[in-house]
DNA sequence: GTCTATATGCGGATAGAC
DNA sequence: GTCTATCCGCATATAGAC
């Protein structure tokens, strides 16, 4: 089971796109952290675009499977687990996100895959609120529904970013659980009395 | 009143910076959209960080401007008011936050005047929830108010971004109205019965 | 103040030897 | 597969004439 170079040029990009940014980091940075040619690398992918978009399909994968999971959501405590996995993989890709200006500018073709990655993570944040909503467990009409899953995915997407403008921060170490704590307060208002012990629990860990 | 060529600079690099990014912006182009010399703008203006800082410090002054008259607001509509306000600035300057990573990555300095700023927004977001909270417009915890204003400060900071990762949105026509109406979602299940009267209006506005 | 011309460096990418 | 060497283009910034 040998690691190839293709997969340590892949690893070892990630890792140092999601540290110091998607444009910070020359493809000669990576052949040197990795300690080979900049020709080698371009050997195994002839243009920086296709290292990402590697890294960016993995991501969508993530996504997607993470979004096929949705039907079970019919508890507090499910929608706090599937919060929580969502940020662990936005974190795992988070130059991403962190970087998206940028990535949309340079390499258009991703910026469209971005925006439709978003529509389709509108969509399964509505199906949860639905879910949720049909559980009995949230009430909630039909337009503040859609504001829920607009807000749930607004923080998903940006709360990474935003961590890294607050003082003391670096954006190097983040507790997914945090995230996934002030998105559950954004529907905690709207949550029915008997799921309110969980959201207790969860207050008393976050606030604390 | 002679319009100075420093001041057209600035005045086309902000518009040229809002529009395409800071990072795909070159002096060059700004010298180009001008007509005059990239030599010629290096004399007003040694280097790039100059003009950014510039036009980051006039950032600065006018959201300063805005927190000063925190302390008239005492109901939902003085609360709208000043939403909107914070985001027509933070659109005037968009570039800023929507290429924050790129710009604290080139220019460290203003990265921690970022830093400082947002530690002030938050602030000044506390003051603004606890003059609801003393007006008896909103019922909201200390624990909450705290939470609540992390949610409006982040909401004002990257909402812009978000808009542009929505398929369909290019990011150039924003209506700050709706931005504040979304932040105002945030706190409306808090305000007591008798402002709701405002937050309905509004509702039929955005939601139509 | 404004211009032309140029220095310098970096990042992406290629050619061809080993 | 991996290397060395090199090309190209762009961006920041400077020098010196007008």
């Amino acid at each position: 089971m040998a690691t190839t170079t293709r997969d340590r040029i892949l690893q070892a990009s990630l890792a140092l796109f999601n540290a110091d940014g998607l444009a910070a980091v020359s493809t000669h940075k990576v052949a040197a952290e990795l300690g080979i040619s900049p020709g080698n690398l371009h050997y195994h992918f002839k243009t920086k675009e296709q290292m990402v978009t590697v890294l960016f399909w993995r991501f969508e994968q993530k996504l997607e499977a993470l979004a096929g999971g949705v039907e079970r959501i019919a508890a507090v405590d499910d929608f706090w687990l599937a919060l929580h996995l969502q940020f662990e993989t936005i974190a795992e890709y988070r130059f991403i996100y962190r970087d998206m200006a940028f990535l949309a500018r340079e390499y258009p073709e991703l910026g469209r895959r971005a925006q439709a990655l978003t529509a389709g993570n509108l969509l399964a944040a509505q199906a949860l609120v639905a879910q949720l909503s049909a559980s009995g467990v949230l009430q909630a009409s039909s337009e503040l529904a859609r504001i829920l899953a607009l807000q749930i995915v607004f923080t998903t997407t940006c709360w990474l970013s935003f961590e890294r403008f607050m003082p003391g921060r670096d954006g190097r170490d983040t507790d997914p659980g945090l995230a996934a704590f002030y998105t559950l307060t954004l529907i905690s208002p709207y949550i029915s009395g008997e799921s309110r012990a969980y959201l207790d629990y969860l207050k008393s860990k976050y606030l604390g």
